[in-house]
Formats: structure tokens, C-alpha cells, sequence
RNA sequence: CAAAGAGAU
């Protein structure tokens, strides 16, 4: 049972979701768990066939909050905010991954203040919950109300720093952005792929051409990331940019 | 063995 799940949750992951459903019905209704049920359910989500996801979430024989969760997931990625919200006044009970999936809920749809109430009244909170949070108030283009809130939370993590970067690196502050980068590296956190790059973003728009490619050069050896495609893009942006300079002194 | 948070063009 227990490979027959991870078959389950591998496919689904890659995107195979006819492959997972197959490994799920051979199964047979006597092999299959709770975890079939939910990785599969999650399968559906994950690729966003919502009325599959619907149809397995009715004929699961029990459910627990990992697949309300779930649910609460597939109506939110697809754009269905009325419908997440009545999934999640529906559940049974409620723990700090649901309230954080209607925080990303909110976020999706710039709902500033029922996320802050949500957020205010959730019983607990972590990192994750904290950084949707701020992930709410960057979308809502309110940098300042995320650089309070990034200013409190208890332990913010490298997706945490990278939201902040990535805001700042974004709205016209890009100097902001490059200070968080720096200070996030001397708190002693790994840059990410993302990190990086946001703040090479920032960087070509400030026309810090040198810093930018400073940051593409030493990404490897000094934060172990090794440059991808996005970072390349990123570089021929800035090359651009130079190249525009360059025609407009001709 | 299953659920929640970050990415410019």
C-alpha cells in the first residue's frame, strides 16, 4: 500500500495524472487508505481538474482535514474565492496549513482585509503563515505594510527575505531590495534560485551593471546556486539596457 | 506514503 501511494503521489506530481489514477484503481477499494484517497484528490488539484478533484472529494469514504485542505486548494488555484471560502467554513476542524491556504486564497485574489482578519484571528501561526501574509500585502501593492510585518515576524526564512526582495526589487525601490539581499546573506541564509535573481532584477533596474553581473558571477561559489535560465534571461536584459545606453550616447 | 508560503521578461 505504502509504494502503491508513493506511485501515486510520483505521478501526480509529474503531472501524470492518468497514470496516478490508473496505479489508484488498480488498487482495488480494499488496498486503498485514506492517504490513496488524498493523493490522488491532491493529483487532480495539482492539475487543476477541479470537477475530478470535486467527483473524488464526494466518493472519498472519509475525509479528514488534509483533504478539506485540499479542496480548499482546488477552488482557490482555479479563481473560485467564493467557493474556497465556503469549502473552509465547511471543515470540520482547522489547523495552520488551512488557515494559511485561505490566507494564499486571499492573497490571489488582493482580499487585503479578510486576510488581516483571518490572519489576527488565527489561533497559531508560523513562518509559512507569517510569509503568506506578507505575500498578501506584496500583491496588494502595499510594500510598506509588508516591510512592517516583515519587521515583526518571529523567524523569517529565505522565502520570507526572498518575498521582501522580490517586492522591493519590483515597485521602483530597488535599493531597498539589494539592502534586504545583503542583510539576508549576513543573517546567514542561503540566497535561493529566486532570491538571486530578484536581486539581479533589481539591480539591472537601478543600471547597476557591474553589481548585476557580480551577482551572476559569484552565485555559484558563494551561495552554491548554480545560474539557470532565468538568470541568464536576466543578464540579456541588462545587456539590452547597456546596449540602449550605449546608441543613445552615439 | 498525503495538504499551506517566494520569481522579473
Amino acid at each position: 500500500v505504502l509504494s502503491w501511494n508513493m506511485m501515486i503521489s510520483a505521478y501526480a506530481q509529474r503531472g501524470f495524472v492518468n497514470e496516478a489514477r490508473r496505479t489508484f484503481d488498480a488498487m482495488g477499494m480494499e488496498k486503498r487508505n485514506l492517504l490513496s484517497w488524498t493523493a490522488m484528490l491532491h493529483g487532480y488539484v495539482r492539475n487543476r481538474r477541479v470537477e475530478d478533484a470535486k467527483c473524488m472529494f464526494d466518493q472519498m469514504p472519509v475525509r479528514n482535514i488534509v483533504s478539506w485542505t485540499e479542496m480548499l486548494q482546488g477552488c482557490s488555484q482555479t479563481g473560485h474565492l467564493a467557493q474556497a471560502e465556503r469549502v473552509f467554513q465547511s471543515m470540520p476542524q482547522w489547523n495552520v496549513v488551512s488557515w494559511t491556504a485561505m490566507l494564499k486564497a486571499y492573497a490571489l485574489n488582493g482580499h487585503v482585509e479578510a486576510a488581516e482578519d483571518l490572519f489576527y484571528r488565527m489561533p497559531e501561526r508560523n513562518t509559512v503563515s507569517w510569509t503568506a501574509m506578507l505575500q498578501v500585502y506584496a500583491q496588494s501593492g502595499r510594500p510598506a505594510e509588508a516591510m512592517t510585518l516583515f519587521g515583526v515576524m518571529p523567524e523569517p526564512d529565505i522565502l520570507s527575505w526572498t518575498v521582501m526582495v522580490t517586492t522591493y526589487a519590483n515597485c521602483g525601490h530597488g535599493e531597498v531590495a539589494v539592502e534586504l539581499f545583503q542583510r539576508l546573506v549576513l543573517e546567514g541564509l542561503k540566497p535561493s534560485r529566486v532570491s538571486l535573481l530578484s536581486v539581479m532584477v533589481a539591480c539591472t533596474r537601478l543600471g547597476l551593471v557591474q553589481q548585476c553581473w557580480y551577482y551572476f558571477t559569484c552565485m555559484k561559489d558563494d551561495h552554491g546556486v548554480a545560474p539557470h535560465e532565468e538568470h541568464y534571461s536576466c543578464l540579456v536584459d541588462l545587456l539590452e539596457r547597456v546596449g540602449q545606453v550605449d546608441q543613445n550616447k552615439v
